[in-house]
DNA sequence: TTGAAAGCGCTAACAT
DNA sequence: ATGTTAGCGCTTTCAA
């Protein structure tokens, strides 16, 4: 006896059927008698038959697959949306094909590629941060795959021209400024980091926004530049207690230079939140472990994933042109208050 | 013009070739003149054609890809591990699918009946926690799909039966114990959780393995069960504390619970390392965010999934009975010291 | 209710 | 160096 997989030809001649038959009553269609579905259904499963999707995509055209390209797996926020990702599409009966850029635009491109040579159904993609030129997405877009973008967007097509979900930044940086100035904080600093990437940009832009909506002046000398690392963050903040007039405020644009804020002004006798009030941004694991309790804001990581498939679906659905009509979503963060800012 | 993707038969007709032709000019195959495969290259980059997988696997029998199926994607294990097999896989020309069982037996069986229809080369699983029947495992050998375990490995066939990757846990409690003896440490303690589970079983009794094989005493009173949260930690740190002689060393079997401790020590006025010195395990990332720095035990994620898509690629080379012969790899942990328990 | 036939797009053995 | 042919396993008209 071979050890040849079993195919829907070695059913119809075992059970003197077509496979036309034997395809059918696998796939429960109407017009297929019970006896023979059960006749069909017990072979199938002693001679452990399993269907080829191969085969199935082949012809039908369609491969159930759907084609995910992250920078990488790695830090919190990826694999998390990954997960919202890989959850829902499992929900809607797709699989899905997982490939990482390394954050090299080669890379990218290849991977593109890849995963429209493996015929997969849509594209989610989050940008490698060293990819300038687009025209592999052109391609997709010509070979009429549904492309969504999350978090990291094509810079000419942001919020207009193509399908995206992204976070608010901007409004999660104001409702954090918003937030302090509540508890009470009138000299709030900022940690910042490079201002091409878009989400510190849009922070910074929050900060601003949220300080003159509320009457504050801003203060140049309370925006700090730094690598947003741990150590940046001491470094900034080590800057801040020199000041003559202290911050008693402090929006980090991440949470791990918040960290090493928050372990310098423990240092320097600062009570967190009475001296200074500390708020983070993006939700890390380990912003619960501080003493305090980190505040941060969200990012909705899963949420993300979720709505990026959900938002293909629709485009698979939307008919023929599959591409369009384009459609920027934009997720609300959600602050969490805890005790690094919470003076009650 | 119809958006029909083009396919070798539209290069073969439009070039006046014959569809062997093309397929072999484009996969550089020797015995095809220079001029034609430029030809036929120059006007496949024209018409942006993409040869399709499914149907090159289909007549292959090869899918190129390979099925990863994890409990999750989240935390900080599963991501890492999946980063080093997709970029593993990458390395070797593999395409990977990714599915979660959400710790659901009934999930995972039919995650696994997904993959093999999927007809990928080979699967790389760690099992599902509620896993108790093995069948569907014993399809994919029928099927004689290469299979690699890893880090949650069939309980019967631990270390024998099967292919897979694990991490000593059992040489890493060993080597953290014998670091805080080293340390001049008398009194360890060492916080636990279900031993159910082989790591916490592997971790405790390598913790008892070396406090005997350096001439300790084993102190029941200083084994303490609990959930291996923060919260546990601080739980069974608070215990401690109330010992007539308290410990002077502690080994955590994870980080979280070892960062409640910490914390409770910090209250009590204990210094860290010098009056007790702490090791958790797993080397998370904010192990190198609490003060002190904790020291902990690196389990080598990355290697992990590394080492699992190269031996299933070896299974896969060896030949057309490819299960065989088991290979079970165990890792070598890596303990870094870091303050919490270096006195220097 | 079932079967016959064609073909999805590709590759590979066997010509020439 | 190129062409012919057959077929991977499945689905889906169309016909009976």
């Amino acid at each position: 006896m071979a050890n040849r997989r079993a195919s829907i030809t070695d059913l119809a001649k075992t059970l003197g059927l077509s496979p036309s038959t034997i395809s059918r009553a696998l796939s429960d269609h109407d017009d297929v008698s019970e006896a023979t579905k059960q006749r069909v259904r017990q072979l199938a499963e002693e001679l452990h038959y399993k269907p080829n999707q191969l085969a199935a995509g082949l012809r039908r055209g369609r491969s159930n697959t759907l084609g995910v390209l992250v920078p990488h797996i790695t830090g919190h926020f990826f694999p998390q949306v990954v997960h919202g990702i890989a959850t829902e599409a499992a929900k809607l009966g797709f699989n899905v094909m997982i490939c990482q850029s390394n954050e090299d635009a080669r890379q990218e491109q290849k991977n593109i590629d890849l995963l429209m040579n493996s015929q997969v159904e849509g594209i989610l993609v989050s940008l490698s941060n060293s990819t300038h030129n687009y025209s592999h997405f052109e391609e997709v877009r010509q070979q009429n795959i549904p492309l969504v973008f999350f978090d990291r967007v094509m810079e000419d097509f942001r919020g207009s021209n193509v399908s995206s979900v992204m976070l608010d930044d901007y409004q999660g940086a104001y409702q954090v400024v918003a937030h302090l100035i509540e508890q009470g904080c009138t000299r709030i600093a900022h940690f910042t980091g490079p201002l091409h990437l878009n989400i510190h940009k849009n922070r910074h832009q929050g900060y601003r926004d949220a300080l003159t909506a509320h009457g504050l002046p801003i203060d140049e000398e309370l925006i700090v530049f730094c690598d947003m690392s741990q150590k940046g963050g001491i470094q900034a903040m080590r800057q801040l207690v020199k000041l003559p007039k202290r911050p008693d405020g402090l929006f980090s644009s991440n949470d791990l230079a918040a960290v090493g804020a928050l372990q310098v002004a423990k240092t320097h006798r600062m009570r967190v939140p009475q001296d200074i009030a500390i708020v983070g941004f993006s939700n890390e694991m380990f912003t619960s472990l501080t003493e305090p309790m980190l505040s941060s804001v969200d990012q909705r990581c899963e949420q993300m994933g979720k709505t990026a498939v959900q938002l293909l679906q629709k485009m698979l659905k939307s008919g023929p042109n599959r591409q369009g009509p384009p459609r920027p979503i934009v997720l609300k963060p959600k602050l969490l208050v805890r005790e690094s800012s919470q003076r009650r």
